[in-house]
DNA sequence: TCATAAGCGAGACGGTACGTCCCGTCTTTAT
DNA sequence: ATAAAGACGGGACGTACCGTCTCGCTTATGA
């Protein structure tokens, strides 16, 4: 069991890590994720190899973490994460359905999160990992939405809402991730009648 | 204009080209697709490098060829492609996409597939080819049964049909291509009954 | 036995093995054998890495065979290699000896042949073939004439020739690699005199 | 002038300069001069890498001065360090020269001198520093014991002593370093009664 | 007596080169 | 002309060390 000595997180480079994050996520942008090198990270962000490899098992969790960090930035600036609940369930859902049109239409941040889930589609641990940091949370967002609206009345009280929310959203992604059909605030508002429909209550 | 000579495809290798696709498959259900190389298939499939080069222009279309011919071969063996219609529409499609969960999860299908899926995510050309080639045949059979419903009364008039299917269809990928939660008949079962029921007729 | 496929060498390109010489050489001459690199080698040779390690397992055997293949040249331009026989052994032996010492002294030649004295000191394969290779024929050249000197009743009988040419050679080279004192004419001029007393006949 | 200053000598750890000889003589001597580096001797001396760097430049130096520590510590065991001097001058040369080639061949002592060896051949910085420290000394014994001989009568007045040294640790060295042929004690006494002759008085 | 500054073990860091794998092209020989 | 074979120039891999640096921790004075 010759564990490769773990190295001591302590001392870590906070400057180095920053930069990591900034040139792994340029390059994923600039060059697609194919083109991005290790090689060409540690070069952009002025940082020998090794740092990059005694810190992270691979390209794809670099860019998971550069992904994640990026996203907590964004976080700090928002108080309160929860999904909008102006009592108007449609309006509301549409709301944030179109947010995350225009959100994976961003070309900034379509390309790393593409690759993260091209990665994950094939690699079921950082899979798992994105699902569980990235994906999950903001699903669970709407998880509570559903139930204060079945608590409200608004919803059949039998509905599943972890299954009820991937009616909304699994067809979004599926567009997406695909390229099946184009993306647009039209094609989230039609998926939120029809879905509503479907779970309402009778 | 020195065009880079394209070759006689009649006087092309059948052999070497099934070699080629069923050493591809191979390689990509034992090692992944990442750790497949184009060297990999030659040497197994008893091939030159330069057979493979002179005929597919990557990888991932070597790939995909392999994986329609299989394909074509599955579909030989049966008369009719379309979606069962026994007039029963919601047990219509609780059988269908059972059997797409049981495809799903089938072994020697899913690392092809999902490959295949990942590098359709990243590469838009392979994603187009991916989608007209695969999966908008299939998607275009669920379009049929849902219009044959539509004019039997059983689906809202309003309803646009290509929209309907990503309820039933988008929600399945979802779950299979990111691993959110395991795939299963209830949930098929589930995707159905809520689905149906937002596009029923009022 | 996991033997290493061993590379075609009908096929081998002339034209990078002559690069890959002259780039060694001058690399070495250049930088010293320390900062000379493979690397180094196969960039200023415009070559890839893997023709070099395809053909020579380390830095060493690349620079003894450019050195041999260096002095192949040179002596296509002379016809016969033998030392120089007037009849007068001393005189001879002084021209032999000088004309030595300033090739060991020529900083085009220097260079490469400390590098590979050195390493076939530490590295006992390569010294062996940089002693069979390059080191014992031009002894044997002095063997040879010391035994026409010897069958002219120059040299004592008894005397063993291979041993006989150390005296000569021995100290020039322990000079020559430690550099413990400067080499000069002089220097080789003494040497002959006390070594050729050393095997006179009584 | 912000000169880096110079460590304070007398705060030095004595424990870790003698760990650190005794990790560099034994690596050196386990897996050669070229797989010894300075992490692997401050690792076995259980030593930080700086404590290597602030007191030594370079791997060489550290082996020369681990050598010649080990030297001194012999020397200590000697009164004196002189050549014997019997009268007889041929035997005490013969003597001193088969003592020689046992030390050449002695194991713990082979590995690290020939890697300090052909450094100084390579690197001339290096190769004074081992002439004068380890070289010379020894050198100057036989050449105390010639003018001794030379005084009695048992040496050609006019031979320089410095020169004829050489004409019997020349042809032992050349053998040594390069193997050539095997030394011996035959190869020793040859060598002393071939050279002897050469500097007898007429 | 106790701060304070040196040497020290440890090891992260920016780098360079290693030797390997594979890319896509090209050339040779055989069918 | 296609095919098997594989050498080639090239680029990236992941690893090993380089020499520098920064961290706490002894340890040994000198204020």
């Amino acid at each position: 069991m010759a564990e490769t000595r773990a190295p001591d997180s302590t001392r870590r480079s906070e400057r180095s890590r920053r930069a990591i994050y900034d040139a792994a996520l340029a390059l994923v942008g600039e060059a697609g994720y194919g083109r991005t090198t290790i090689e060409g990270i540690a070069a952009r962000a002025g940082v020998g190899k090794q740092t990059i490899y005694r810190w992270w098992p691979s390209k794809a969790e670099v860019l998971l973490e550069a992904f994640l960090a990026r996203g907590e930035q964004a976080a700090e600036a928002v108080s309160d994460p929860a999904l909008p609940d102006t009592g108007d369930l449609a309006a509301d859902l549409k709301q944030v359905l179109r947010l995350t049109v225009d959100e994976l239409t961003d070309p900034g941040f379509e390309a790393p999160y593409r690759a993260l889930a091209a990665e994950g589609v094939i690699n079921p641990e950082l899979g798992a990992r994105f699902v569980s940091r990235l994906l999950e949370p903001s699903l669970q967002l709407y998880v509570d939405r559903l139930r204060a609206a079945q608590e409200a009345g608004q919803v059949a009280a039998g509905v599943d809402a972890r299954v009820a929310v991937e009616l909304f959203v699994g067809p979004l992604t599926h567009r997406w991730l695909l390229r099946t059909l184009p993306l647009s605030h039209a094609y989230a508002d039609s998926l939120v009648e029809y879905a509503l429909r479907g779970i309402a209550p009778r």
